[in-house]
RNA sequence: GGCGACGUGGCGGAGUGGCUACGCAGCGGUCUGCAAAACCGUUUACACGAGUUCGAUUCUCGUCGUCGCCUCCA
């Protein structure tokens, strides 16, 4: 049986689901900056769940929106001289590829606020129309005080946000807690119309709207990032019970734990963020995705380089045990840990240390035994996301290639081809008792990233790194 | 200040009222011309103080410390 926590309950919950059709709403990116290691793991963690669900065949509806308009976009698009849409259009390209590489699968529908400005509008009159919002000179506004169960999910006071309220108070609010619907245009600033004045939604009803537009009034999850509990996640709930006060808005609310570095949360405003592309490059997005596989999601999570080392080792550990086999779901033990880890709110950290002792023990199986533990480990890792397959990440040009092995008088014609003659040639070498020469063979062929391993019984091995 | 979370071995990170998770790194060994890989072994942690209990890292209270949110945030 599934269990999740419901941030609105503050509880572990079994999780009852149709399973013809499970709606899951993940909030996206606002496509301002590039994205860095923070929406990487939101987005995988997240992609766990939507593929976890799926092997329970559950039928999912996966939403994933991006933010493509707000204060930030505009301010930032000033500041470079192009248009807010230009500036949205390239960074969503840089999610886009960094999702790709982390294979998170793609969303059913990824709504961007801008293509739901006529919903939005509508969205907001329901508002006004229930006297949940009011027109001023600067905008529209919800107005907190009208929605008893404001701040349910966050489980603050009125009382705690009206005296952090650090917003700049807009002379026209009636409370300084109240927020934006609808934000009237500044000279310069891109404007849509509508029947109060030309201007661009606020952050919050984006969502609001779009669920309703795509989804329906009642969804089954809510994922994001813990940081928008408050306020965009009880702005969120505000808007659809004003809008709807006799539907359900979300059944479980889940939020992911953020990536601290040196103990403190990388975020835009600490100004330690880490370029989720930058380490793409560097390692392989598998690496990255199963640096977020060690911790549980909702655990803050502690990044460095030799973290993202560490999970490089014990990534290739498993791919080395698993070689030659194919994925497939043979060994019970394995699979019964990856459903009652999983099944534990995404215990992926449990599940890992669990089959890990499995594969201790694995030197006592015998033959057929020892292949279907790794086929099945395999097999979970795939439902997972993950291949399990060395990736080669040598990035060298046939020409470096060729110009390589020319040093050693070997015509480069493929990979294979080329470095058993360098093989063939060392080997000689050793039979010389040519050590020397040998092992600077063995060295300088590390430069294209490929380890030469001499073995005792089996000859020699190669393998790229 | 308010609300909340947390403090586990070198680092990371699960978990439990009694059965020394796990990973990575380190160290020793087997093997090897050497190295690597592999395999074997190895370093017995739960902030501090008190309480409950036959027994607490796990429950309760207190202390100290760290972190998050309090309308920018995944």
């Amino acid at each position: 049986m599934l269990k999740l926590y419901n941030s609105y309950s503050n509880s572990l919950e079994e999780v009852e689901l149709n399973k013809k059709q499970v709606k899951i709403y993940l909030c996206g990116p606002t496509v301002q900056s590039s994205p860095h290691l923070g929406h990487g793991r939101s987005a995988v963690v997240f992609d766990f769940l939507v593929r976890y669900l799926k092997y329970l065949e559950y039928k999912v509806i996966f939403v994933r929106n991006i933010t493509d308009i707000d204060d930030k976009i505009i301010e930032k698009s000033f500041e470079e001289n192009i248009s807010y849409a230009e500036l949205g259009t390239r960074v969503s390209k840089e999610f886009h590829n960094a999702y790709e590489e982390l294979n998170c699968i793609d969303p059913d529908k990824e709504p961007k606020a801008t293509e739901f400005i006529d919903h939005i509008i509508k969205y907001i009159k329901k508002l006004i129309e229930n006297k949940f919002a009011y027109v001023t000179k600067s905008g529209v506004y919800y107005e907190i005080s009208k929605f008893d169960d404001y701040l349910l999910l966050s489980g603050r006071t009125k009382d705690d946000v009206v005296s952090g309220t650090r917003v700049e108070i807009e002379e026209d609010k009636k409370n300084p807690e109240d927020f934006a619907l609808w934000k009237f245009s500044q000279e310069d600033e891109p404007y849509w119309e509508s029947p109060w004045g030309n201007g661009r939604p606020g952050w919050h009803i984006e969502c609001s709207s779009m669920i309703e537009a795509i989804l329906g009034k009642t969804i089954d999850i809510h994922c994001g990032g813990n940081d928008l509990i408050f306020p965009h996640h009880e702005n969120e709930i505000a808007q659809s019970k004003g809008a709807y006060p006799n539907e359900k808005f979300v059944n479980y609310w889940l939020h992911n734990g953020m990536l601290n570095l040196s103990g403190k949360k990388m975020s835009k405003s600490e100004g330690n963020i880490k370029l989720l592309n930058d380490y793409i490059n560097e390692f392989d997005g598998q690496v990255v995705r199963f640096f977020f596989l060690k911790s549980q999601y909702r655990s803050p999570q502690e990044f460095s380089l030799d973290l993202l080392k560490e999970s490089e080792s014990t990534l290739n550990n498993l791919i080395e045990f698993t070689k030659g086999v194919n994925p497939e779901p043979k060994n019970e033990k394995v699979l019964s840990i990856f459903e009652e880890s999983m099944n534990e709110d995404l215990n992926t950290a449990k599940m890992l240390g669990d089959l890990f002792k499995l594969i201790n023990e694995a030197d006592a199986l015998e033959e057929q035994k020892l292949k279907d533990l790794k086929s099945t480990i395999k097999f979970v890792f795939n439902v997972l996301g993950f291949e399990l397959i060395k990736k080669d990440t040598n990035r060298k040009t046939k020409d470096e290639l060729i110009e390589f092995f020319n040093e050693y008088d070997i015509k480069f014609g493929d990979i294979d081809q080329a470095v058993n003659e360098f093989i063939n040639i060392r080997e000689s070498l050793r039979k010389k008792k040519d050590f020397n020469s040998a092992d600077k063979m063995r060295e300088s062929i590390l430069d294209i990233g490929i380890s030469i391993e001499d073995g005792t019984y089996s000859g020699w091995s190669w393998k790229t790194s």
